[in-house]
DNA sequence: CGGTATTACCGACAAGCAGTCTGTAAAGTG
DNA sequence: CACTTTACAGACTGCTTGTCGGTAATACCG
């Protein structure tokens, strides 16, 4: 047979990816440790020798689901813009990759919902919310706009993100509202310009 | 003994009560109906009489806490100024509100994990979503600011809000951070301005 | 290579929980 | 005063998460 190391990692991932596809079409909520390991083919033993609670495993499935979004989105990222406009483009690159319902669903509807905000928020730090305040951060060194608090405006920004996308997905014409809410995120943005370089 | 829209409503006000105060202070989750029941000093039978499903009875508290706050906002905004100014005034004074840990617990933290976003919002629209709204709608028309759809201005803004609440509870120095948010959110509304009237 | 330790996994079981269901008693109705 | 309707009571059920003693496979050691 294999190696211990490898047959817990082949493990894990059959439990990660059972989970991650009952999460993003069930729901978090709605499923079942019990339906979970069935769909795996895992036992009960199994999933509680990799995971200390379901909650745990709802966690891990949360952040590598936040790492591929976050990455998907840095993929796309154009170059060679202002500091102000980097940072609206990577907000509309989180945003579309998070418009997809079964993203939405693990990373914003009922991630928080089961994980609570605070743990979410911990994750996310890494994540989204880090590179959201990366971003911010250049932009006012670069002294293109001017904030009270960085740390703050980042996730006051992240909180329209979320509900951003929960509207996108939430509506029939989705091009449309896309298209306001970039208009908007727009006039926003507008409002933290520094007098200076409007 | 009473009549029984008396012992009806005597009934459910103690479980209403008990369910704000538990809700309130040790979190909607967390709160077991059993735990529910004792503290209310009322029976099971009782209260699956009055609300079909724990759900339901999260629902009513919560849509008596954003009722309530909501009105205690209302009694405090002042009058006579721009229909701009007012909104800010509104918003900071919904905020303020919400930034007491019960409230906040129940109306952001635990109630839409506890309720789904979705019949969340279905309450709000009659409360801080619905005046949140009508202000915005308000400063369109006189033409004070200018936005790309005042349904989806208004969700962004009450999502901001309820963010800035939870970094408000979540912090020490409340004045200071309060004071960033209220900088942020004049910076942020400020972009919303029409080009002619700054 | 034989024995022991460690690790991955198994699955019956326990305990807590929301919700149900059969009663009962009090108030309303004609 | 019969009868209905309504408010409430509490034992019970079924589901769900987490546990625990046990097993088998790999890793380590002399």
């Amino acid at each position: 047979m294999a190696t211990q190391e490898e047959r817990k990692r082949a493990t894990r991932r059959k439990i990660m990816d059972a989970a991650g596809d009952l999460f993003a079409h069930r729901g978090i909520e709605a499923t079942t440790t019990e339906a979970l390991l069935s769909a795996a083919g895992v036992s009960r033993g199994a999933m509680y020798h990799h995971f200390d609670s379901r909650e745990d495993l709802v966690a891990a499935v949360y952040e590598e689901e936040a790492a591929a979004a976050i990455a998907r989105a840095a993929a796309r990222e154009p170059g060679g813009l202002s500091a102000r406009e980097r940072l609206l483009a990577g907000c509309l690159a989180w945003l579309d990759e998070v418009s997809r319902p079964g993203v939405a669903r693990i990373l914003i509807e009922d991630g928080p919902a089961a994980l609570g905000w605070r743990r979410c928020r911990r994750i996310e730090e890494q994540y989204s919310l880090g590179r959201l305040t990366a971003a911010l951060r250049w932009a006012v060194d670069t002294g293109e706009i001017r904030v009270a608090s960085v740390e703050l405006t980042a996730r006051l920004m992240n909180a329209v993100l979320a509900e951003a996308a929960l509207i996108v997905i939430a509506v029939n014409d989705q091009a449309e509202v896309r298209a306001d809410v970039e208009a908007t995120l727009r006039a926003l943005l507008s409002g933290l310009a520094s007098p200076s370089k409007t």
